[in-house]
RNA sequence: GAGCCGUUAGCUCAGCAGGUAGAGCAUCUGACUUUUAAUCAGGUGGUCACAGGUUCGAUCCCUGUACGGCUCACCA
């Protein structure tokens, strides 16, 4: 800050001299009829001659300014794009222009004038009135290269907003996805609800919680790392059909994947099971990424993915075999332990092969997964919330999706029978007790919920975050979120 | 958590067998009423991330620290 001191000190002179014109330098309200994308294409066939009988207003960040003694062009910015205007002594007066040279790049003006073309033949507004709105004390970065340095771009991101407006286009794209998967559940008679951020008793995954204390209470709150158990309380209390778009956090690393709190979408159908879940999941999705690009094939990094249905099913244990060659399903814990190692998966030695099988997935194909595929059939130990499949208890009726390599969703066919999910919880609380920093506690209240009937309920999550990234075609969560998880500064 | 790379003017970047720094844009002064990377003339602006070490001398070499980026490992 202390650097910038000259230039900001420049800034606060021209608006002490500015206030001794009598003028404002930050009023409280202004009515500009236009936008600037509404003139590029209300105008655009005006001439070389000036619209005279529409008179327009508009607002704006001065974003470029070229002074040519008793005038001046610049461009002016708003939230849909820029425009030119054009400010000649003669047409607004000697002194208004003497204020409007005290105008810097980055100031916000509101300009009242007429539409014409320049010789060179951009639509500019030709001035008739200036008025500041809003004096910048800090300057812009330069307007060639713009702001390029990461670091700055995510500590500031209003800078970068700024200056970069295509990042803009990610997050309004981030907002139109949320809101057509929100559409299309409120027409499938979906209920969004609102569940605790705070609870006493974290669950529904396996993370290390942010732990926080309320004084009244006196007592140990968590950061929420799922809101599953909530919305299938709420399942049991007879909405049969619920979703929420949930904040969750987990405090674990941070990488381009990764970011301490995000955005995940649940959602829970009473009476259907995780076969019509993957349906829905596909419409889901197949019909946002049509809503939002027009097509069902978009490009991503160095692919074009497809995401029209039906999307390519595998179980687990087939993915397995198909890609690193091991059959899980016909050696022994010892042996496959064995082929584990040798095939280099680090591993404690404590492992069930189903924990193997779940490590040698990720290992080998979860970064070959590149169009939309559901991985199905998981082994039990890795799925707490998930009811066994009829014909075989050591797997569950569970499938997650995968594009570009990066888990997108999760799901399953949600247990319901009180006493196997105490027995899943004990099997937690044990593990919690060895030390493992991501199982959980035993949930009383969600039990006597159980307890109470929970009708067969089909449940999904989605990243937000990751969906986001695979439908703006960015690298990192950090390009989807406005204000991502960063170091204090120095 | 590990490895590699980066941090120099408001921004984007140069630079240097080690001899305390440059450009463009921005900014300031002057000229200029259709420019658009406006143009022309002249200026201001830097504890070269921070702290140590080596050296007659360090922005440069060495060590450590901070912050960031990329890759890998773990997790959504």
């Amino acid at each position: 800050m202390e650097e910038t001191k000259e230039l900001i000190q420049q800034r606060c002179d021209k608006l002490n001299e500015i206030r001794e014109f009598g003028v404002n330098p930050y009023p409280h309200h202004y009515e500009p009829t236009h936008t600037t994308s509404v003139i590029h294409r209300d105008f655009a066939d005006v001439q070389e001659t000036p619209a005279e009988t529409q008179r327009i207003r508009i607002a704006g960040r001065i974003m470029t300014k070229r002074d040519h003694g008793k005038s001046s062009f610049a461009h002016l910015q708003d939230s849909d794009g820029r425009i030119q205007i054009y400010v000649r002594r003669d047409k607004v007066g000697a002194e208004p222009y003497l204020i409007y040279r005290r105008f810097d790049i980055g100031d916000i003006i509101g300009v009242e004038g007429v539409v014409f073309r320049t010789r060179t033949g951009e639509l500019t507004v030709l001035a008739d009135v200036v008025q500041l709105l809003s004096k910048s004390l800090r300057p812009l970065p330069e307007k060639w290269h713009g702001l390029q340095d990461k670091q700055t771009r995510y500590r500031q991101r209003y800078a970068d907003l700024i200056m970069n407006p295509e990042v803009k286009n990610v997050f309004i794209k981030r907002t139109q996805i949320v809101q057509a998967i929100r559409d299309m559940l409120n027409a499938r008679s979906f209920i969004e609800v609102e569940t605790p951020v705070l609870q006493p008793i974290y669950g529904g995954a396996s993370a290390r919680p942010f732990t926080t204390y309320h004084h009244t209470l006196e007592q140990s709150l968590y950061l929420r790392i799922a809101n599953e158990l909530y919305l299938k309380r709420l399942i049991v209390g007879g909405f049969e059909r619920v979703y929420e778009f949930s904040r969750d956090f987990r405090n674990e690393g941070m990488d381009r994947n990764h970011n301490p709190e995000f955005t995940m979408l649940e959602l829970y159908q009473a009476y259907a099971d995780y076969l019509q879940i993957m349906e829905l999941t596909e419409t889901l999705i197949a019909h946002t990424v049509e809503r939002v690009h027009g097509t069902m094939k978009i490009p991503y990094q160095a692919h074009e993915i497809d995401f029209t249905p039906p999307w390519c099913r595998l179980t687990m244990v087939d993915a397995v075999r198909e890609f690193s060659g091991i059959d899980t399903l016909s050696l022994s814990a010892d042996e496959l332990y064995t082929e584990a190692v040798n095939a280099g998966i680090g591993l404690a030695g404590d492992e069930s092969k189903g924990e193997i099988t779940a490590e040698l997935f990720d290992a080998f194909v979860e970064p070959k997964l590149i169009q939309p595929t559901f991985i199905t059939d998981y082994p039990i130990e890795v799925s707490p919330f998930a009811k066994k499949k009829p014909d075989n208890p050591e797997f569950v009726e569970r499938f997650e999706f995968f594009i570009s390599g990066m888990e997108v969703g999760n799901a399953f066919s949600e247990l319901n029978d009180p006493v196997d999910q105490r027995q899943r919880f004990i099997e937690q609380a044990n593990r919690l007790e060895r030390g493992d920093e991501e199982a959980f506690m035993v949930d009383e209240d969600y039990l006597r919920a159980l307890e109470y009937g929970m009708p067969p309920t089909g449940g999904l999550g989605i990243g937000i975050d990751r969906l986001t990234m695979l439908l703006t075609n960015q690298h990192s969560i950090r390009d989807v979120i406005l204000f991502p998880q960063m170091r204090p500064e120095s």
